[in-house]
DNA sequence: TCATGGTACTTTATGATGTCAACTATTGAG
DNA sequence: CTCAATAGTTGACATCATAAAGTACCATGA
């Protein structure tokens, strides 16, 4: 017996392309991290972590959906590295919270800066497709 | 001196909110894969293999961005649960192509239907938006 | 107060992912 | 035939990731 997806067809369609698009941005991510020194685990940190937005160690642990003991790992070589700092929360002591240190914060920059570089077939859009897929992904993000 | 991104304002816009919905789907691949008893970039090579299709090792490669040696331990733990196979190259005999078993082709027909389940947000789409999402992600994928 | 269970992070052990350098077998050009 | 180039494997090593056990701290309630 056949069971039906949830979601209209064109919705089922679109995110089978999305699906598509995820698994060749996956492919250039390596190569782009790896002119910054970094791993792809380490750029989603990185890219996590706001300047001047502190976050708990178990909240960046829930983001990426893997297990504490791995964030400690992911920071402690981001720290040998002078990228991040672990600061102790004034409100729970148990918690350590993670900030960014200047030359993490620059490293980010220059990291968001490549990965928002669009890639060329966006560019061939119209401008009024171009602004259709920003309001259409703007309300995906929620 | 301040550097110009290529693109317009409007691809750049979109194309940084594609990034943040890379990411977020990043983090929801491993539980995804988890419930099939795979890895992530295991996904990603069943995902590459299609039924009927077979690829060499090294285009795998190539597509996955990564060395042809981390390809050997990918496709060795693959085989040794029987979802795929080596066959010789009849054409290049230096050269060994893929191809999927039974069971994988299944597991991979559970995994795409899995992971192209549109995300409640996509519902909330007008079927006008959804369609115009369809069009333009056709063109960027060329 | 203080005993107790829960939470945040670390440690240890183990396996998977990923790279590099060196190796084998094969191809293809001269 | 020789020899450089290519496809894949192997071995050594770092990173990523999990599970289980441990430490320190919080919070509740007797």
């Amino acid at each position: 017996m056949k069971v039906m997806k949830p979601g209209s067809p064109h919705s089922c369609e679109a995110w089978q392309l999305m699906v598509q698009l995820f698994f060749e941005q996956r492919a250039n991510l390596p190569p782009l991290a790896a002119e910054l020194e970094l791993s792809p685990a380490q750029c989603h940190v990185l890219h996590l972590i706001e300047p001047g937005r502190p976050i708990p160690m178990g909240q960046l642990a829930e983001t990426l959906a893997c297990d504490a003991s791995n964030v400690t790992g992911l920071v402690d070589r981001l720290e040998s590295r002078g990228l991040v700092r672990r600061r102790p929360s004034p409100a729970d002591r148990r918690v350590k919270v993670l900030v960014l240190t200047p030359t993490g914060s620059r490293l980010r920059t220059l990291l968001l800066d490549r990965m928002t570089t669009p890639p060329d077939t966006l560019g061939r859009l119209s401008i009024s497709e171009q602004r259709a897929l920003v309001r259409i992904l703007t309300r995906l993000l929620e």
